[in-house]
DNA sequence: AACAATCTTTACATTTTCTTTACCCTTTTC
DNA sequence: GAAAAGGGTAAAGAAAATGTAAAGATTGTT
């Protein structure tokens, strides 16, 4: 059963919307405030959030780019152009100006849910012997728990979420530089070296592999 | 560069669309019917597709569910939220109403063309036994996987990319130079000759052949 | 401020790939 | 048919990319 977050400070307008989705046969919660939201989602990840702009506190325009992987259906009486451009581009997934008409408002969640769906990505990684669970942030070797830094951890996804796919140094580089602004290619491979290492000690095995000149890979079995 | 199929017979709404999106850095492909759409679609694949409703002969609703993987924003003078609802449930992705606000359109163009590229689709090219799949870097010769230098690989795709077609030595040695800035006909030849041994082995087959003077070609079968 | 954990740089060994060279074969040209 | 030019392949040396250890720089914590 799907599950969405309702972000609005009216309690009347979200009174109506939780009973609506509720008929829908939807599981609902309820935030009043941008930290509110964001205090939810910081134990809970709903598969869909309606998020009202005008909120006390944290705006909407602040909570949006806070919130990462779920789709927003941002719900606002502004209906300047200028708002829904900054906000969709800001990375909301629609933009439903109040009033607005309920049914079309449950065919644009459809939609959201949909697409959701066909991007979903797993929450638990396996290759052979190794799992990552993508929400605990852990990783376990044999049975064994890992440690590993924060860009271990990053390189390591990464390649588990593309099992049998090359993934090249630039990509690497890219994503690594989200946490840690600058990273030559020295650097990654020493990270490599060194995640490789903590790997071989629990596992005897080495599961990666270098593409010369591309990039690197999981090992075939 | 992203190619945007424009679906309108009102010959105004079209060009001003064609002229915006192209300032905007898109192409365009334009159909001026349902069926010329369909016809477009057999042999383009288009990144995303505006499409009106009020179409002569056949009409949107009915090109829509015709449509698969490539998102569909609707643009419809009608607003009615019957409309919207199945259109939306049918399939499409997004629906905007005429006349609409030429900024939000190009913002939910955005999100659309945002959310494909998080689906990517593999793309892969085929030559009898050969596989190429270029997002993951990978060729497979006769269901077995090939390990093919950075060179040889950019050599392959560049053959099996216009196949039928013969690729100059200059165009090889051109893009080449791209990794590599110094490289002469000789070394080309080698690494030719490297590439027909490795595929050899695996399919006991030489897909490569020689157009005297002028350069190489896949082998018709 | 001292400490610990992490990240980056440096340096060097190792491995793979690329280019050159040499020699032989095939096709074209005269 | 002989000379010239284009193409195929093997082998060796040159160049480039990777693996790893150790030392220095950064960050956050107590």
């Amino acid at each position: 059963m799907k599950n969405i977050l309702i972000v609005d400070d009216d309690i009347n307008i979200g009174n109506m919307l939780e009973e609506l989705l509720t008929k829908e046969g939807y599981q609902t919660t309820r935030a009043y405030s941008g930290t509110e939201a964001l205090f939810v989602l910081s134990s809970k990840r709903p598969d869909l959030i309606l998020l009202d702009l005008m909120l006390p506190g944290l705006d909407g325009k602040e909570v949006l780019p806070k919130i990462t992987g779920i789709p927003v259906i941002i719900l606002s009486a502004k209906s300047s152009v200028e708002d829904k451009v900054e906000l969709l581009l800001g990375g909301a997934a629609d933009y439903v100006t109040k009033p607005f008409d309920i049914k079309e408002l449950l065919a644009r969640i459809t939609v959201q849910l949909r697409n959701a769906s066909a991007t979903a990505s797993p929450s638990i990684l396996k290759y052979e012997d190794l799992l990552i669970d993508i929400s605990s942030h852990q990783v376990s070797v044999c049975g064994e728990a890992a440690r590993l830094t924060r860009t271990e951890y990053a390189i390591l996804k990464l390649l588990m979420q593309n099992p049998s796919q090359v993934v090249t140094k630039t990509l690497l580089l890219e994503r690594l530089s989200e946490d840690t602004p600058d990273c030559m290619e020295s650097s990654l491979r020493v990270h490599i070296s060194n995640l490789r290492k903590k790997l071989r000690d629990l596992s005897g095995k080495d599961y990666i592999e270098a593409v010369w000149g591309i990039g690197f890979k999981m090992k075939e079995e």
